[in-house]
DNA sequence: TGACAATATGTCAGATTCGACATACAAGCA
DNA sequence: TGCTTGTATGTCGAATCTGACATATTGTCA
């Protein structure tokens, strides 16, 4: 893991098979990156559901508009870490957190 | 946050307030030092399920003992990153980790 | 007591991630 | 069409995190 294996593929269509087989992922990768996408999504919820934009969220989080950009589009360069914290930062719950886990299963 | 305000204080015993005030963290950075806590308790509780010690877990997680015994320790040079992944590598469900998000409530 | 296994702590060079900035893209409105 | 607002992408120096190693501490058994 913490590699640039990245889903640049699954861009364009295709028929069978998971993209985790496709990328050649174990398991743990493909519950890492779908624990990202998910807390991503959960970010992107809450800022929307909070009426913020980028920037306004990003002055909460004392970051960059260009950095909450990349949290939502779970970049590769953006850790859990900072996912995790930036979700606290905007007011989520462990609740909110543990719901998000869960959708990952 | 990110700060090296661990708690090197609440060695010592004292009698009123909560760590929090005493350290004067906002909630977020309350709530983020919780979750710490809780993935490193589980972490352990899972090595320790499986019959691990630090070293064979070290393995699986290629890296070194000493790192496994910070991640459990909740070490302010362990992120979250880490410890999450540690979690997914030893095995623990999206499910596990939710209720160890619950804990933090 | 000593010897051994497991765990904890300190340090460091190399790797990763950070915020910031520039800039590109997209949608809406004059 | 141009202008504005919001979002996406690429890059970079500085800050943080990582695995590895050395060493210390703790616990257990003879």
């Amino acid at each position: 893991m913490r590699t640039t294996k990245k889903s640049k593929a699954a861009k364009k269509g295709w028929r069978t098979g998971t993209v985790q087989e496709f990328l050649g992922l174990t398991d743990e990768e493909a519950a890492y990156v779908e624990l990202r996408h998910q807390l991503a999504k959960a970010l992107q919820e809450l800022r929307i559901r909070l009426k913020l934009t980028q920037i306004d969220a990003a002055k909460r989080l004392k970051s960059s508009q260009s950095r909450v950009a990349k949290m939502e589009a779970a970049d590769a360069t953006v850790s859990l870490d900072l996912l995790l914290r930036a979700l606290l930062a905007l007011g989520a719950s462990p609740e909110m957190l543990a719901r998000a886990m869960r959708r990952c299963a």
